[in-house]
DNA sequence: GCCTCACAGTACCATACGGTATGGTTTGGA
DNA sequence: TCCAAACCATACCGTATGGTACTGTGAGGC
């Protein structure tokens, strides 16, 4: 989140000149907010307070933009990816806990909802949402494998995690979120042979 | 799945002549395959090869389509809905694995997924895709502490098993899907105390 | 045989949206 | 100081979409 980072002029008149990625933070917003279907170009000119001839300046279409927010999500500024590194220089016990305590902590996931099923009608954010997930899962089944379990039982257990994870970036709104001791449990539950 | 039912005239001439039910099945079909975005009178009315004079006679307005597309999902035409009573019906020992292999089985969870994401922008679909939640996780909960899990012990392992679920319903195209033998596995690692 | 009513067709309107063309303004640098 | 590029406003177009009004049409009851 490196909104509005460096300004030429700090606090000048009231014209602060629109970048390519303010453009991309206001779309990526409304895509969160509001969905696909109210990304509209007239939209986002009404909230940054400008006309279309900026947003043609920017971009040569609509695909342009959306573009630019997909590509934002698979970036390295991409949050889950970033941390997910990090994670696995961790040792392999705490892991686990460690991936359950920031997918109950954070708060951010609606901006994960809203790529997701955005993913469902365009292919390209398909197939990123799908490489997140295959990463995640190799992630997972590592952490078991490294605990001494054979390939199977790491497939299950961490199946069983990923999916219970991607289920929780859903339904948490609709069912209650497990606390991080809970989660501690569950993974010790998990990880007893 | 009652489609096309009871006509008068079985085999006849080449007008059918529709009811509201073809309207709702036919919008609810797009809903599924191309999203919400793509639910329009116009698209309709080439899919059923008539024009808009007959939409109107049937709804008032599009909310009245997405109203009586929305109170399907919710009616207890709804597989899902069906077959959780059933399911409370069985010996305990069963109940988790069976839910588990319908769940991998089935291959009509587009639906699913597809109202769920119009969930997101309509609050009456929300409230209703959170009852049914709801009415899972009692039943797994229920479950585990028929099995002799008190109720912390129960809560943690029947939200995993819904949470993964829920996951599973939404990312089976991204990981692999787990075979009922797995499933069972699953279920015997988290039934264990 | 005629009337009625359920159902559908035709024509039309207003708006919203993506997109283009063009001209105006601001900003940094030679 | 002046130019050129970056940035934005205004006006306009074509099409898609929701919606309205009015006109058929065919089957069943009287």
């Amino acid at each position: 989140m490196t909104r509005q980072s460096e300004k030429k002029k700090p606090a000048s008149t009231r014209r602060p000149r629109l970048s390519l990625d303010d453009w991309t933070d206001a779309g990526l917003q409304l895509l969160v907010t509001e969905g696909r279907g109210a990304v509209k170009i007239a939209r986002l000119c009404n909230e940054l307070g400008v006309t279309k001839g900026s947003f043609y300046w920017h971009f040569a279409d609509i695909e342009e933009l959306m573009h630019a927010i997909a590509a934002r999500y698979c970036s390295h500024d991409n949050d889950t990816l970033r941390g997910l590194t990090s994670i696995e220089e961790m040792p392999v016990r705490d892991r686990l806990a460690h991936m359950g305590a920031t997918l109950v902590e954070d708060r951010a996931w609606a901006t994960e909802v809203a790529i997701r099923d955005w993913a469902r009608t365009d292919p390209q954010v398909a197939e990123s949402v799908r490489a997140l997930d295959q990463r995640i899962m190799s992630v997972v089944e590592n952490a078991f494998r490294e605990l001494g379990f054979d390939d199977r039982e790491a497939r299950i257990r961490a199946g069983t995690l990923v999916y219970a994870g991607i289920g929780f970036v859903y339904g948490r709104d609709n069912i209650a979120t497990p606390t991080v001791d809970e989660i501690q449990d569950l993974v010790a539950i998990l990880t007893r042979m």
